[in-house]
DNA sequence: GCAATAAATGCACTTCCGTTGCACGGTTTA
DNA sequence: TAAACCGTGCAACGGAAGTGCATTTATTGC
């Protein structure tokens, strides 16, 4: 527990006790988490502080946004070296489309792909969506 | 106009007044459209019809709809010889950050990614956000 | 320790978009 | 022509994101 006080300060986040508690449920989840599942999670907390918890933890690089195409955000913690703002770090993200999770491939950056003259890339987003490792049967 | 009647036909889709309209506004776009920008094009018409239309154009194969991360779904015309449903025919889209529209960039197929083991890929969604050409000072 | 200040939280409310149910009217088909 | 079907319009609902403001909690200066 010490341990996220020290990742919150470190990303100058002051750790509230529920802030710690946001950020212990992501750590335990293994997929990406959307505001109603944290809601769900603690049904005594009100949903704008989860809402602000989350637009901050996104803020100060502690959690990313994830479109998975489902038109609910959803966040997942970032990896210790995660620079998801530099273009050349961007991972995709699979979504599946029988138990509807999604989940980071961190290790799987977005291949880098040419444009017609005149377009500057800034951002990029991919989602593959299909069936994911556990619903195929391993 | 009467090519458009053909054109719906052809997909087996009833040639209405209102649909050989819509298909007309999109086919002069160049760019994709969301339901509220028709909406704002044809005062006239209620909401659930333009909906519902969009849905039939989908259906058929008509139209393709576009998640480009603003959580508004666009749709665009299918190009003459897009296999919208084929996962090897998936193009990209480009967003930008400074006028907001959405194109197709129909030549550009989304690249084949490695998946872990047990992940089946059964659709994929890239979208590059940036500038676009006209933005881009050509 | 205490007052002043700033930050975090909670409640109420709004907006936006997508979606559905139902009723009406025109068109197709038997 | 009657029945069946399909397209359209109106009204309402629901989920999710977002905002304003009051209240509580933490931090800082004295
Ligand atoms: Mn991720
Ligand atoms: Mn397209
Ligand atoms: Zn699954
Ligand atoms: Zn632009």
């Amino acid at each position: 527990m010490k341990e996220i006080e020290k990742t919150l300060e470190n990303k100058s986040v002051r750790p509230t006790a529920m802030r710690i508690l946001i950020y212990k449920y992501m750590a335990e989840k293994e997929i990406a988490v959307a505001l109603t599942d944290i809601e769900n999670a603690f049904a005594k907390a009100d949903r704008t502080t989860l809402y602000r918890t989350l637009k901050t933890f996104e803020e100060k690089g502690i959690v990313h946004q994830i479109d998975d195409g489902t038109n609910i955000s959803k966040y997942a913690l970032c990896e210790p070296g995660c620079n998801c703002e530099i273009e050349q770090d961007l991972h995709l993200h699979f979504h599946c489309n029988n138990c509807d999770e999604t989940v980071c491939l961190t290790e799987h950056k977005i291949p880098q792909v040419n444009l017609p003259d005149g377009y500057v890339a800034e951002d990029a987003n991919l989602v593959i969506k299909g069936i994911c490792e556990k619903c195929s049967g391993q």
